[in-house]
DNA sequence: CCACGGATTTAGACTACGTCCAAATATCGG
DNA sequence: CCGATATTTGGACGTAGTCTAAATCCGTGG
């Protein structure tokens, strides 16, 4: 990705209702143009050499408020972070957004198609994570 | 669900080429059974009230054991483990097995049906993760 | 029954990641 | 420039997970 110079970044923030510090701009620098999928920590450490004394505190809170303004998106992958399943056969996953409770959903439930025609991959596993809200759950 | 008694666990253990100790039986009896998807902190600490000198450590190895003998899935779906995607359209995802690695998967190249067809659930978002390993990779 | 050796468990040190807060600093409107 | 507000900071703190060397358990053969 063409690295975006500072004033497109600034003008990116500022659509999305984000005042433009110093600190925002260098982290949006690499969040923003990255292909990883980086951790919290990760976007510290690749913010570190460029703007030595942005504090941890500034990079977890930035990053959830561009989060909350639409620029990012959280997502639950991060290796290291499992919760074990004693149903070992296939099957798709619902999580609530309240609770974070995480509930079976059949393999035949949902349908998924195409999975064979991936390139240059061989897949052990694959299943759909459906996020949401439990429905007529008491106010 | 039924609780199985020890002796059936026994024999499944035994059946995975799992001796049967005491702390095993007693992690076995807790998350073989559960309709949860607890992390190994969890499982410790539901295993504690029924056995309180079990480890830290002896969890936490049990749990990788069963996993490798097939009695265990292990999911990357924990709340609280967060990466950040800059591509905030909807799209699906790719995890490498062997470095971890999440590549972004165009939300056209799979297909996935009858989502609006779960029954109680408001959806919000769903993707499928598709885990295994890259093709040609150099040994 | 006992001794041996491998399997299993243990406590606790250690690391990494994330949260939180009160104080310091930067920025903005007037 | 001033005061108000927004932002950042460092560091204390909590928690989850890893690692290790020593202790214990347990099946086996003598
Ligand atoms: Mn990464
Ligand atoms: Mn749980
Ligand atoms: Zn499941
Ligand atoms: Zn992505």
């Amino acid at each position: 990705m063409a690295a975006p110079n500072d004033n497109d970044l600034i003008a990116r923030l500022e659509q999305h209702d984000i005042r433009a510090s110093a600190q925002r701009v260098a982290i949006a620098r690499y969040v923003l143009a990255t292909e990883d999928h980086p951790s919290a920590d990760e976007v510290w450490k690749a913010v570190t050499p460029d703007f030595p004394m942005v504090s941890r505190a500034t990079v977890y809170n930035t990053l959830q408020l561009f989060t909350e303004k639409g620029l990012l998106r959280q997502l639950v992958l991060a290796e290291g972070c499992i919760v074990y399943d004693p149903k070992v056969e296939p099957h798709h996953h619902f999580v609530d957004d309240e609770t974070g409770a995480i509930e079976d959903i059949p393999w035949t439930a949902l349908r998924v198609g195409k999975v064979d025609e991936l390139e240059g991959v061989d897949v052990r596993d694959y299943m759909v994570v459906v996020r949401g809200r439990r429905k007529g759950r008491r106010r």
